[in-house]
DNA sequence: TTGAAAGCGGTACCAT
DNA sequence: ATGGTACCGCTTTCAA
């Protein structure tokens, strides 16, 4: 493998010059820079990036902290952000921390210690131990669904979904609505779940509706546990004649139980989820979309602004932002006026 | 941060020792050791990563090359590759191809030269200027779904798996069969979807059963496309009993239309798929179960024991090898006899 | 068993 | 505009 020596005696330069041509600053004659380049494309060179890392103490490695990678909102947010931050010619060090029944791995020094340039941290309630961490590490943070003090976050407004959606059964003439996927908050889900679950609850309250315990369910933000919740639910003799998910997932569940039941949707059953996945838009579920892809690339960017410049760590960084983007009702044939 | 001379000079011995210690070599005696410890876990110190690289010639990153990293076949694979890797005590770097209609980006030269210690490519047609590029830069490689001549790889018997799905239908009793998923080879799929529908093409043709034409589509690997193209297929005078699919997402795709056109399955349609993703238990479909975090983690393994050690690369390596993993028919509520 | 010192391959400051 | 040269923080001989 070529190195700078190589090119700084191919071109009859320094390596000093050699460097700045390559990285374009200026302060070089375009002629040397034409030279340089010229013999670096002959040498097939490419910088270290660990020796420019050590050297300029910017790793140009951004580390995303995440409870999962192999889910659909995870593994979108994760994409999003990697073309987001390559832009900046910055990569992405996949921190999977592996969230489970255990537990899971925790954001400790020497997981983020001098290996990474800042941290996108996805959906995680993070403890005050790993906060503290990245504090001491003096990392730039942004965190996507969900809000530190002192970190700018990106994330969209978790209540409005579900307003959004029950709104819309509620608007339909329903008053039998059950609710899926009431998840206890953890540091798996987050706080997600009770944001959208309390919409349910305000927007059935303010309608006059009420709230049946027996009619909401936990599952486990899963389609399977969904639909095994929704099998038992709707095999009754009082059924919902709407239920309202908190996930596209689980409504999906809850689409795969009617159909198994001979329920016709929208016919005997109205059902309405969260996210737009795009299996949603395969079933015509009723959903309340929110563009995933957006958020991670907001958060992306958020996190490349914080950045400081080589060593010298930016100054506090000024008042954290907090973004919130828009979600929409997608009306498709899962919902229809009760019988 | 702490560096290690500031751990040397808290303990009373040299950085040289300190090095040995905390690396866990021997030649350093256990007092030593002790204090050596002690010292840095006072201060907290973690070795930077990017200055052992430098020193090492090691940086203990593995690439993993994609087409994707939002589907689910993708980020499962590299969810599982994490996961592997880490127990050797190695890092994920996420290289994301973009694959689309107009193209993606190529491993190139200055993607993955002196960044990482190997590289896992996941079903993937790499060109040969590519194959050169990762030949020229002596990385270790490990394949995942095709073979490269060089390198070892792991897959499943791609065939077997409609193969499977495939004898099951017929054996059921069905002879107007139709078939969703035969996408052209190209870049973006590799070579799978080819090899599943000459699976589906050679049993039908064993069973004396013409392959129509009409009844082939193509689809985009996706479920929406499969469903409308199976709203449009299903639709016809003369409509298949039941449909085999190159995949899961495609499978739940043609559910979908079932459900919409008020056929039922299996009583008018049986369906099947490959894969056997989360959303096919929970609705219920028949489907050729692929262990994909199974592939993953022996990819991995694969990949680390084919690192060399140090700044030395191994000479060739030895013969690659050719994992192929087993695959399982599921039958479930999706496929019947057909009327 | 321990330490001294030469790199690893760049970056960035200071001269020129 | 260019070159000289201290680092960056650790690993790895080689001596002691």
């Amino acid at each position: 493998m070529a190195s700078i020596l190589d090119v700084a005696q191919a071109s009859g330069v320094s390596v000093a010059t050699v460097s700045r041509a390559l990285r374009g600053l200026d302060r070089v004659s375009e002629s040397t820079r034409a030279k340089v380049l010229a013999a670096a494309r002959e040498l097939n060179y490419v910088a270290s990036p660990t020796a420019a890392s050590l050297a300029s103490g910017r790793t140009r490695i951004i580390g995303v902290v995440t409870p999962f990678s192999d889910r659909w909102y995870f593994s979108t947010l994760i994409s999003g952000v990697e073309k987001s931050i390559r832009d900046h010619a910055h990569h992405v060090l996949l921190l999977d921390l592996e969230e489970s029944a255990s537990g899971r791995r925790s954001v400790s020094h020497d997981l983020v210690g001098k290996r990474v340039d800042g941290v996108l941290v996805l959906n995680m309630v993070l403890d005050p131990q790993e906060e503290q961490v990245l504090h001491d590490l003096g990392l730039p943070v942004v965190t996507v669904g969900r809000s530190y003090d002192a970190w700018s976050s990106v994330g969209i407004d978790e209540s409005g979904t579900v307003d959004a959606a029950a709104r819309h059964v509620v608007g339909l003439g329903h008053r039998d609505i059950a609710y899926v996927g009431d998840v206890a908050e953890d540091a798996a889900y987050g706080e997600v779940p009770g944001q959208r679950f309390g919409a349910f609850r305000t927007v059935l309250e303010e309608a006059g509706i009420p709230v049946r315990r027996e009619w909401v369910r936990t599952s486990d933000w899963t389609s399977y546990d969904a639909a095994r919740d929704a099998r038992e639910l709707l095999s009754r003799e009082e059924r919902p004649t709407a239920v309202v998910a908190g996930s596209d997932e689980m409504a999906l569940g809850v689409l795969a139980a009617a159909v198994e039941l001979g329920l016709s949707v929208p016919g005997d059953l109205s059902i309405t989820g969260v996210d737009d996945i795009p299996m949603a838009q395969t079933f015509g579920l009723t959903t309340v979309r929110q563009d995933v892809r957006a958020v991670a690339e907001r958060a992306g960017d958020l996190l490349m602004a914080s950045l400081g410049t080589g060593r010298s760590r930016p100054d506090e960084p000024p008042v954290p932002e907090r973004i919130l983007l828009p979600t929409e009702l997608v009306v498709r044939r899962s919902t229809g006026a009760p019988a």
